[in-house]
DNA sequence: CTTGGCACTCCGGGTCAGGGAGTGCCAGCA
DNA sequence: TGCTGGCACTCCCTGACCCGGAGTGCCAAG
């Protein structure tokens, strides 16, 4: 028994089935490739592949579609990566490259990824915890009222009004804003939340509520990470995805709408972080996006602090995908290291 | 010709068809309302109806629905806006109250709006043209870049790095910003523009560049109002709209991601900015949106600053879908206002 | 102005037959 | 052992057809 062939037609079933979007019969099959066998062993072949659970017929006598499996096996061992083209990579770096703020970046980055798959596109902000602290800053706002902002070294700003004890005095938020600057400026932020939590009782008694207060806003930003932000694009392109997908529309539009399976999704990196990796139909354990793959790739230079991808029906053409996001995923990389 | 019964009879026919999602016929009509008369004289005012161009039948020999004019009559002059129950307006208000910064409020009121109207919910950030200027900070970042950070009287908080000529003195730049805050704080945005803008001359050449560069990254946050960002949720409710709304849901969610469409829609509030607004069908220019009504309103205070509203099928119950929305931008101008 | 009656239209669902695509199996062959 | 052509079978899809129901427009009479 021919192993190999029988890998040969599931790649050509896979094939197929994305470019025809139909079930896919023996006949048909090697009428389009060169097999050099007839149907009839096709069928055969058809048969194993089946039992393995790598193919089914949506009804008997119907053409086959691969399963999830079918698709995991594919991604695995079948697909090569297609290489992208010169024009195509100038066409990114060249959008990318116009961005002017951190904001931007993210913004261009998710329309770029779903105008160039057809397909739904998600990319993390750059996470706060892996990156450093850059400047901690305190606005006295009048009154008892305090704006701490905290700048990380992604470019990435967050800002929180706290309410102190009493009136703020200008003098004493200057000491302390030098203090939580000593404290955190350039530290690891899981670092700067550990340090700034003993600096309440290095200080005078009278100014301790104040501070607790400010390292309570700082904490929240900077521990707690509730502000994992998402952002998405290409939510129309599921209406292209065709006919047979639109009874999961709703599913999915609802699962895209909760940020935090999205994060999950793009937190679930395996092993290399900056790798390509794809999550198909129900591997993911979401029951709205059964129907859907995402492919996913941490970015954000040497240390990968966040997650981009797109999400499309598991009839996609992986190995197209897997490359644009790939190569989006390299070039915002180098774009935030520079 | 009783004028009277046919509007009578119009209302009646939107009313059905917002709740059966059917065309409604004259039989059915008379089941249902105690006209008092015979189907064959509701069949006669039918036709009047539909030669004025308030209700179309999709067949011959099939119900009627109404037309886009049909809506604008219905909410112009026969709808009564329904009154929120005391529960209602309880549940909005203790579930808006709890939201901590701006951000948070936006989130809460989008996510609220679709859920209680079970359609999309679009909501503006209060604009930063009509509010005056709480504080302008300036943060070294070391070498010769500078974070400008300004804050608006409505919490909102708008940030830019620029690169300044030369390196960056501590005493220099705690000097321009003390001239900036005068010349802007408590100001009115457009003014504090305006002001600006003679600043750097006033000062001592060897700064002016520095200046400049501060005054340029001001106004870009001040006067563009290229940040108009809205929020939106509940996309997901586009699936639920039935199956005779399938076919528009692509066009709907390009749309949705235009959100300069969207800002349109918001901004083009007629007269008394707190009133509640609907646009229906083709009314709004957008083809995309042509099977859609949106239902706006104005908020925050006094002073009007921005939109929020709900998009769904023309086919909507507009009395209810409006006393949502009136409720809902009244609660979050009286937050914002506190 | 309203009403009952009537003829007419058209949609939607149900049935039915035929063609096509695809399958599984088998016996024969290299 | 593996490949092949042949064959009978299954099932979907399409189009044709028919029928019932809901709805209409019109009309003549109250």
């Amino acid at each position: 028994m021919s192993d190999e062939r029988r890998l040969a037609v599931l790649r050509a079933i896979v094939e197929d089935y994305v470019h025809t979007r139909e079930p896919v019969g023996s006949k048909a099959l090697v009428e389009r490739h060169p097999f050099g066998v007839s149907s009839a062993t096709i069928r055969h072949d058809m048969a194993v592949l089946e039992d393995e659970g790598l193919i089914v017929q949506p009804h008997t006598s119907a053409g086959r579609v691969p399963t999830d499996a079918g698709y995991r096996l594919f991604v695995d061992r079948l697909a090569e990566v297609r290489a992208m083209s010169q024009p195509e990579r100038k066409a990114i770096s060249g959008f990318l490259s116009g961005a002017v703020d951190l904001d931007d970046v993210v913004d261009r980055t998710v329309r770029l990824l779903a105008s160039l798959t057809q397909q739904v596109a998600v990319v993390q902000y750059p996470s706060l915890t892996r990156s450093t602290v850059r400047h901690v800053e305190l606005v006295p706002l009048g009154g008892r009222r305090v704006l701490v902002v905290l700048i990380a070294d992604t470019g990435r700003v967050e800002q929180r009004i706290v309410e102190a004890p009493g009136d703020v005095d200008e003098h004493v938020l200057a000491d302390v804003r030098a203090k939580v600057n000593v404290e955190s400026a350039g530290r690891r932020l899981t670092e700067a939340s550990a340090r700034l939590q003993a600096l309440p009782d290095q200080l005078e008694p009278a100014h301790r509520d104040l501070v607790r207060a400010v390292v309570r806003a700082l904490d929240e930003a900077l521990v707690e990470e509730r502000e994992e932000r998402v952002v998405l694009a290409g939510a129309a392109n599921l209406a292209r995805f065709g006919p047979d997908f639109a009874s999961s529309i709703g599913p999915v539009l609802d699962a895209l709408e909760e940020h935090v399976v999205l994060l999950r999704l793009l937190g679930e990196l395996s092993g290399d972080r900056s790798a390509v990796a794809v999550r198909i139909g129900s591997e993911h354990g979401h029951e709205g996006l059964r129907s859907t793959s995402v492919v996913t790739s941490g970015y954000g230079g040497a240390d990968v602090v966040a997650g981009l991808g797109v999400l499309g029906p598991t009839r996609m053409d992986y190995p197209t995908t897997m490359a644009t996001v790939r190569a989006v995923a390299s070039y915002v990389s180098r774009l935030l290291d520079g």
